[in-house]
DNA sequence: GTCTATACGGCGATAGAC
DNA sequence: GTCTATCGCCGTATAGAC
């Protein structure tokens, strides 16, 4: 790992705990083991650190839900709980980089809204289209209800796992997956043939 | 309104608009009509605001929960759908301090964990405690099912209330309006009798 | 590419007159 | 309670030597 990839890893780490403005250059030059103006040849300024940070974490989500739906299984009920699972299991783990999606991609830092809006509402486009693709299977193979539009549902779906996301931060593993185990009969008994 | 509470109120659009780092204490002077200095005679600290403002909005959505389901209605189904659209439509009239709630209620400022979380969290559980009951008299009255707990399902309420007001920051209300009836489809189904 | 040294600005907060 | 003036600090970013 060269020292541009370190400075985006260790920065997404620390914008993840502490945010933008919590997160000073002189701090990433200290995680990365550099001093300060040592950044700057790398990246022109905090805001472009920033910036690639993001787009990076977004085109991460979108391989994380690809890869969560990646599973052979015998029927697209347990193809969706197997992804459920793996995205609550994710968002358990502490892990930084599920952390940072959730603070910073739907409210980044004043003034980088309209750099970063577009680009991750096309990412979440794009994961949202992979969830409705199984969804749509489901239904061909008499699973899935067709009172509902395969987007629609696919779109529910990623409101619980959001809402969940969002508890993260006050409730503790355990409760997570209760609720998490709620979340999914409720939504499997709506959608459901 | 004398001046703390005007300091409370236009403080509380600002941080909800700029954020918190993004809000100094001088744009709110500004928006108050007085000077910098001025704001220490009512509060100690721009932390302390801030702190007020939270609690504040806190209790604020209790209540507004509260006068969600505060309905007469024939059923219990027709009660949670009027809750549901109330809250859509607060989430999407633009009101400042919806946006205060979503932005700060889950990822309050560093530094200030400590002394939120554990207000946030109570406040949470009135709410819950709230929609249980109602959802409670369901079961009673045959409408819901029984084969789920009542406080897990008003648990789903929430995260899809939640899951969907994340998305105000990326989608146009039409959207997130459509979004939300299918959200709402896929839980009446998921928790009828 | 990395360093030391520094410029420049805005921040929260205070002193003290009125 | 409100003001003017100011302190001390820390932020991003740059200059220029190696």
């Amino acid at each position: 790992m060269d020292t541009k990839e370190k400075i985006l890893a260790e920065s997404m780490e620390l914008f993840a705990i502490n945010g933008y403005d919590g997160t000073s250059m002189t701090k990433i030059a200290e995680k990365v083991g550099i001093k300060k103006p040592s950044l700057y040849a790398h990246y022109k300024s905090k805001e472009t650190l920033f910036i690639d940070v993001t787009k990076a974490m977004a085109d991460n989500n979108v391989d994380f839900v690809r890869r969560s739906l990646d599973v052979q299984a015998p029927n697209v009920k347990t193809v969706l709980y197997h992804s459920f699972k793996t995205h609550i299991q994710d968002l358990i783990s502490d892990d930084a980089s599920n952390q940072f999606y959730n603070r910073f991609m739907h409210y980044p830092p004043e003034g980088l809204e309209n750099e970063l809006t577009a680009y991750v509402e096309q990412s979440e486009k794009q994961a949202n289209r992979l969830l409705e693709n199984v969804i749509a299977k489901g239904q061909a193979s008499q699973e899935v209800t067709k009172e509902l539009h395969a987007k629609s549902m696919a779109h529910t779906y990623f409101c619980l796992i959001e809402g969940l996301a969002d508890e993260t931060t006050i409730y503790t593993s355990d409760e997570i997956e209760r609720h998490a185990e709620s979340a999914w009969m409720v939504f499997w008994r709506g959608v459901r043939a």
